[in-house]
DNA sequence: CCGCATCCGTTTCGATACTG
DNA sequence: CAGTATCGAAACGGATGCGG
């Protein structure tokens, strides 16, 4: 039985053939951060049920987004990672993330939060058209979620080609030693700063808004996650 | 009667909560272009039934990503069209078909070809990373589609916000005056030039790709679509 | 516990026919 | 032209079971 298509000779639905199916985008968008067995995939999709998982784990396998590997005896079985291919979906996540941002104002708690998709949602708030001509690295202390580690990578890569934004910058979970710049607040500060419903003065006054740094990489830091940088 | 969520407090999950039902985004995809009644996206759409896009259209509505206009007395009754809102899903489709563009290789005749989604085409040919820093009017003429207009603006918006590379491009039907390199070709050339499976130099001695404008305009158009500029 | 497979009720989709 | 109405087929969601 052939799966469903769009049946047109057209990149957009061509790509929606093969991801646009329920619960593929959000798989992919888990195993961006890295390899994850089947039960960590489950735990940070409820509503999945363990057959569809499988099934679509399964045709991004044949279509080699994703693939399989073992696991050294002593860790468990198996996890499913992105293929090279699989990962050039990451742009696609990123800028369905930016549209979502706008919808992230009101924290309803009917809505879960895994820790787990912080990483890719940090990436979605950050404006790549701002993102400085130079390297450097943002410690984000997210004082609901904890510490991430946000990149920014050379313009250019080898023999000159341009870097697309998406290529030039990374989060990872966890602290920095090496640091240009601390940036210190809560998740529902940094989304309310960036639709700026917030002042980022007040909030540097009122002792909620942390920020450490040379002050250019400091302020590019700020441009970056949507907000003028205070004084 | 809750519409389906994946009920996530993540950007991606809400995003795709609006926009991740089927046909939506090939809706969206037809919109982009210009404003268009029932019927013209009926016509875009083969497979799509009438009752389920006009739940799409008024799902769209609903939540602000679409908007009905009247037109004036001698055209047609309505036309839908995009809110700002939903314009902001134009990145979104875009990526999406960049990555749809590796599937295009072979034109299955399975697959149906709908002109007015051309344009749309055309801009996820573009690698937007290769993008002048000036301005400049590309028209490509495709063979067997005929003339597009490829404009590029301004890196940087009023008040000297930079631009999103989505932002400073566009296509649209038909020729233009004022182009500063013309680029004749196929699409099927010139999605093969883009994968590299063939030499630009051997379609221009062999007629198949014609170059005009001012050398450094004309080679920045080749990068901009794939492939590196002959001679 | 992990990694699924099976079963089943519900929702959504797709195709066709019909109407103002 | 712009939809509605109907209905069978497919996809989804939840619960349960089962071997390693």
């Amino acid at each position: 039985m052939a799966p469903r298509s769009y049946r047109q000779f057209c990149p957009v639905t061509m790509a929606l053939d093969q991801v646009g199916g329920r619960w593929t985008l959000p798989i992919v968008r888990d195993l961006l951060v890295g390899p994850r067995r089947f039960t960590d995939l489950r735990r940070g999709l409820p509503g999945l049920a363990p057959n569809l998982l499988i099934d679509r784990l399964r045709e991004l396998e044949a279509i080699g987004l994703v693939e399989r590997a073992e696991l050294p005896p002593p860790a468990a079985r198996q996890v499913y990672r992105l293929t090279p291919r699989g990962r050039a979906l990451e742009p696609v996540i990123l800028e369905l993330g930016r549209f979502g941002v706008d919808l992230m104002d009101r924290p309803s708690d009917s809505l879960e939060i895994f820790p787990e998709q912080t990483p890719v949602a940090l990436l979605t708030f950050a404006r790549t058209e701002f993102l400085p001509p130079w390297e450097m690295v943002v410690q984000v202390d997210l004082t609901d979620r904890g510490p991430f580690t946000f990149s920014v990578g050379p313009t250019h890569g080898p023999e000159g080609i341009p870097l697309r934004p998406s290529d030039r910058c990374g989060v990872t979970p966890g602290p920095s030693q090496e640091a240009d710049v601390h940036l210190g607040l809560s998740t529902i500060h940094l989304l309310q700063l960036r639709q700026g419903a917030l002042d980022p003065t007040d909030l540097v006054s009122g002792g909620e808004l942390h920020l450490h740094g040379d002050p250019t990489a400091v302020a590019s830091a700020c441009r970056v996650f949507g907000f003028e940088p205070p004084d």
